[in-house]
RNA sequence: GUGGCCAUGGUGAAGCGGUUAUCACACGACUCUGUGGCAGUCGUAUCACGGGUUCAAUUCCCGUUGGCCACC
């Protein structure tokens, strides 16, 4: 039975339905980072407005706390934060990539010191599918390595090689159950060895794949150039997520070339920071994505009683909202800043894929 | 009124006869890609005013102005 149809395709673009355990989700979609057990900042009615039909969480975070246990008497994460759409936990594999210096990787798995309170915690690839079925996340991601930009061939290969390891005995590990599991494919920006991996994890046949190691510093033609190569190597009726990606043109290129899945901390981190995408214009031919960056907490809007965005449709636009009361409250720490502002920034990167979707299948 | 102490970015503080005048916070400009509300880069001072000593004064001396303390 196959969980994913292609409705449409268009130049390479393609639009689709995902169907999971707890609903369909229509692609290419981008999941907003709730790594934690929260979008940050974001309650349950904001997502109502929102209309996000999926959001991603994470395996070594939600491990350390609150642990297993609760969630497990809580009859696993969809129940424990009161969220009954699809959630993908991502395995940990990019902790092994941004926590660097609190961890050790050998063939069997990634020793992890917490970084809450520096207990050590041993992940094994079979570890990680035990704690992501307690979690009942529909979405699994195999344990990876994340390898770091720059990266020499000779690490590259050995880390693909193991990542390719890791998801043979991830897809080992995996109970039968409904939960889908998806490959990584790695590789640094080396075209043989991004070739390798996808030609090894495709023969393994699971429900997806994702494009790792990308977004880490290379340049962003880098990034398209490994999609040009991993692209066509992975099979077409698969759903294709490429993770941690990214600002809205890099996404528009990934989807142009294939891809149907994304994540990034962007709309949220920025969100955070006074960071806020505006004015969203995508060619009808999806050509091109443009738009505006408002930086809220710069002076010049201290007295400006606009909305954030004119053209915005989000509740903080909508309902009244001025760029001059935002940046107050940013300005002196509260958190309804917060919430308005990453209301506003997620309404817009699913806005964009709202009408990449509508591009495609106009 | 008399005596003492003090005056350094927006704020609070270092500093020393020769420095690119240091730090924290704030402010302003940037960065952020499978999230630590984080972190980083850069910018922002005619060292209260006037005079003197000195090759050289933010630093030492005198005066002015302002502030704090004590005493009458």
């Amino acid at each position: 039975m196959n969980n994913f149809k292609i409705a449409k395709t268009k130049k390479g673009f393609r639009s689709g339905i995902l169907r999971t355990s707890h609903g369909k989700i229509h692609t290419p979609f981008f999941m907003p980072i709730a790594t934690r057990g929260s979008v940050k900042y974001l309650h349950n009615d904001d997502f109502a407005q929102l209309k996000n039909e999926i959001i991603l969480s994470n395996t070594y975070h939600l491990y350390l706390k609150p642990g297993l246990e609760i969630i497990k008497k809580a009859v696993g994460l969809h129940k424990f934060m009161n969220w009954d759409k699809p959630i993908l936990t991502d395995s940990g594999g990019y902790q092994v990539f941004s926590l660097k210096k609190m961890r050790k990787i050998k063939e069997e798995g990634v020793e992890f010191k917490s970084t809450y309170d520096g207990s050590k915690h041993f992940f094994t690839p079979e570890k990680v599918m035990q704690i992501e079925e307690t979690l009942g996340s529909d979405i699994m991601m195999v344990l990876d390595e994340c390898a770091p930009y720059p990266c020499d061939y000779a690490y590259a290969e050995a880390s693909s090689a193991m990542t390719t390891r890791w998801a043979v005995r991830c897809k080992k590990a995996k109970k039968k159950n409904k939960q889908l599991l998806f490959g990584i494919v790695q590789g640094s920006i080396y075209k043989d060895l991004r070739e390798k991996s996808a030609k090894e994890l495709t023969a393994l046949n699971l429900d997806g794949y994702a494009i790792g190691g990308l977004a880490v510093g290379e340049p962003a033609q880098e990034m398209y150039k490994t999609l040009d190569v991993v692209c066509p190597l992975l099979p077409e009726k698969k759903p294709r997520y490429l993770m941690g990606v990214g600002q809205p043109e890099q996404i528009l290129e990934a989807v142009r070339r294939g891809v149907d899945m994304f994540d990034c901390v962007l709309p949220t981190r920025n969100a955070r920071h006074g960071f806020l995408y505006t004015k969203l214009k995508l060619a009808k031919d999806l050509s091109k994505v443009k738009y505006n960056i408002l930086r809220i907490k710069s002076a010049k809007f201290a007295k400006d009683l606009k909305p954030l965005d004119n053209t915005c449709s989000c509740a903080t636009c909508k309902s009244g909202y001025t760029r001059a009361y935002i940046r107050h409250l940013l300005s002196v720490n509260e958190p309804l800043a917060m919430r308005l502002c990453t209301v506003h920034n997620v309404h817009f990167y699913l806005q964009l894929m709202r009408e990449i979707r509508y591009n495609i299948n106009r």
